[in-house]
DNA sequence: CAAATAGTGTCTGTAAGACATTATTCG
DNA sequence: CGAATAATGTCTTACAGACACTATTTG
């Protein structure tokens, strides 16, 4: 963009300073998927999604377990800040990422006015990171399913667990969402009744996985979370944990057929028949997405 | 969420004042659709999809159209710093509403560093209104294709052209969308080649035309830009506005049939056969989005 | 009646859902 | 062989795409 002459004249004298600001830092949800421990060394494994959570070292909320995050640097973009921040307190470097939802409520920092731009990552390395990794188990309930004229209210009551097998962490959240439609107005509200995280972190946390839940549908963004070389059993199980239901697999097969390609591999020595491996296509965007 | 004495103590000495924060707007891209002018008496109008523009009366960017917006008071909410700037800017009451896009890019504002959080608004009515509605033109033209190994790139140059009848503006801008895959990576980035707008604002209203038809398929946000009745034929026209391409009758009328309940009232005195009104039937969505 | 739009009928092909069946591997 | 998973086959139903056809209104 061309800066005009009497534009340039103005920003000599620009001052920003008596405006009232709030602060604004970036918050990333970051999910992987890994394998839950078979009760029987001849059954498969099942999966499960995680979030990596930190125990926050600093007041507020001190020895609260919380997204990773950081206040924006004005020096650096978003996506910068994003980067920067990932890579030093988590450690972590391959992932795919997206922009998430600001959240800018002014009771969710106890300090000062704060927004997040909040930023949901993907990836499927293991590597040697900072941070604890939990498993999400959502359940929902529905409270509350009324038609009214012309619309309907319904209410639902999203219990969030986040558990960490190793240190034995079980942290507890309610979350009550509800939406009401008549005719053109509708209103949907996302509240906590209850969290063991800090700030509102959970909603982010609960955003998310919903994001992930619906883009499963048409977009290959799954195979961010998958090794290079999977069966399409594994890739059957990473579906059915987002999406938190059942498949059937003949039809599951079908579907995503276009989607990978076979590999020469075969994962084997499992207690049972042995599965070819497949990779991710990525031409399978080209006729879709772009 | 409640606070610890802990965090009682700690927050009243804290201060924000050490750390440099920046500013933060809130944009509004408000969408409507209106008739265009028939060539014929006889024939149907076509629809046209229209965003809001109001020409800027400050530096920078002096007299150029802008997006309504205003800066974040850090005594309201987002949405309520929205509310306001649209009601007092514009004058609108009654429409749709949600979060489109954080922009933040350092070179976005002349002036400072600016986030802006962007809405994207729907609105039915034709009242009378603060600001010029334009016609939304928008041509895409694929510049490069390139399928590579393990992934592809492909370059498009979006032409949008944003015209004023009434004063005889035309505003031209051109986009330029790269989007690569290669293996997991993907990357996408748009770029405002050229723009007749302050600011970015062309890349928000592209974002927002993006947005609008993807939520076609799987949402009924369309009736947020109909009036409380409409004919199939209307429908289909916005139908087709959105999505820039043609719709089959029949398979339309198939499609959208559950979404719709037939009225008594009819359209009638047009110079050929009237047809029959239809409104929004909200319960749709019961079973599908909530 | 002509012109234009409103609205219906039907054929085809594709894909999803449900479920049955066969194949393979390991202990 | 038995247990478990891997992989394929098939029947039914639903729906999208294409296109032909009928109905109605107005000048």
């Amino acid at each position: 963009m061309e800066i005009s002459n009497q534009d340039a004249d103005f920003l000599k004298f620009y001052s920003d300073k008596e405006y009232e600001k709030p602060s604004v830092t970036i918050d990333a949800v970051i999910f992987r998927i890994v394998n839950k421990e078979a009760d029987n060394y001849r059954r498969l494994p099942e999966k499960q999604l995680q979030v990596l959570l930190i125990k926050r070292q600093n007041l507020p909320f001190l020895n609260l377990y919380a997204l990773p995050g950081t206040f924006l640097n004005l020096q650096n973009e978003l996506s910068q800040t994003l980067k920067l921040c990932v890579n030093d307190k988590v450690g972590l470097k391959d992932y795919y990422f997206e922009q998430l939802f600001t959240f800018g409520e002014k009771s969710r920092d106890p300090r000062t006015r704060v927004l997040s731009v909040s930023y949901m990552l993907l990836t499927n390395g293991n590597d040697n990171i900072n941070g604890e990794w939990f498993d999400i188990d959502i359940k929902d309930k529905i409270t509350l399913s009324q038609e009214k004229k012309y619309g309907f209210l319904r209410k639902k009551q999203v219990n969030l667990i986040l558990t960490n097998q190793n240190q034995n962490i079980k942290l507890q959240n309610l979350i009550n969402v509800s939406f009401e439609k008549v005719n053109l107005e509708e209103k949907k509200v996302t509240e906590i009744q209850k969290t063991d995280l800090a700030f509102d972190h959970i909603k982010m946390i609960y955003y998310a996985t919903e994001r992930l839940k619906n883009k499963l549908e048409y977009t290959d963004i799954i195979f961010n979370l998958l090794p290079q070389n999977f069966s399409l059993t594994e890739l059957k199980q990473s579906y059915e944990v987002i999406l938190r239901e059942k498949l059937l697999d003949a039809n599951f097969r079908r579907k995503i057929a276009k989607m990978v390609s076979p590999t020469d591999n075969f994962l084997t020595g499992k207690g049972f028949r042995s599965s070819r491996l497949y990779e991710h296509n990525p031409l399978w965007t080209f006729s879709n997405l772009v």
